[in-house]
DNA sequence: GTGATTGCAAATCTTTTGCACTAAA
DNA sequence: TTTAGTGCAAAAGATTTGCAATCAC
């Protein structure tokens, strides 16, 4: 091992930092391993300045949520729309759609392969499709 | 014309109001007036409120948030989840989805037949669905 | 009358912002 | 250095809540 070694994760995660634009500060280090190491996952910026805190991470609530939302700018992150106080963040970004359960306010990924729309209207003249999303609520 | 006939258009927003067990006040009157009577909508608790200063009908904003949601329960209105800033209220209860024109925040129905889902996934285990609400995002 | 409804102002909650301080490059 | 990024506390915006006054029945 040479001594400009890094650890393989860092490495990865930092190497996603700086394609997106983004200086690889602690903070930012810190949380991109948090969202994008493991599994898909859903985070609200609340939750996720728990976790940090959980882990002795020092980070403000402020630059979580500027964080979340550059890394979704940056399209490392997808924000999705179930619950019209708060926003939901998804490691998920390929094309998918969401259970969302009513009361626990769980989301749960659905497969983009499970959904088939057969027919669907064209836009209004003008405008361009950004996005279609397909929430099926749910009552437990 | 009896001394107890009363106009029309208030009979049937009445009616309504009677039926969901809400009691008839001036302000739920005229808000349903506002809401029910004219074509299909789709507004925000703020934009109802002006809508009826400027019809120079004195109501309160908490008292518009409570009526919306006091309709909504009633199935009277739906809420539309399309931005997690802001509560959208649509008098249109029947089945159908929606446009959403990012940047100017307008709301457009489209009927539910215009859209043909051909597949879906089951609910999870011991849940039930409650709706399925597709949103067609669009950029101008 | 009397219980539901309203209005107001204050409280709450999520998210954004201004600005002095800190840290990458 | 120099400039981007951070933290804090304050501000902002949407919505809810407590409670006395008011209204429908």
């Amino acid at each position: 091992m040479s001594k400009t070694d890094t650890p393989r994760p860092y490495k990865q995660v930092l190497d996603r930092l700086r394609g997106a634009g983004l200086r690889p500060t602690r903070q930012r280090l810190a949380l991109a391993k948090m969202l994008l190491e493991g599994p898909d996952r859903h985070v609200t910026a609340e939750i996720l300045h728990a976790e940090a805190q959980a882990a002795s991470i020092r980070v403000s609530l402020a630059t979580v949520y500027n964080t979340l939302h550059q890394f979704t700018a940056a399209g490392l992150l997808r924000e999705i729309v179930v619950d019209s106080q708060r926003s939901y963040f998804d490691t998920n970004t390929s094309d998918h759609h969401h259970f969302f359960f009513e009361g626990s306010n769980r989301l749960d990924d659905i497969p983009g392969d499970q959904v088939v729309v057969a027919s669907m209207p064209p836009p209004p003249a003008g405008a361009k499709v950004k996005r279609v999303d397909i929430v099926i609520r749910l009552e437990e």
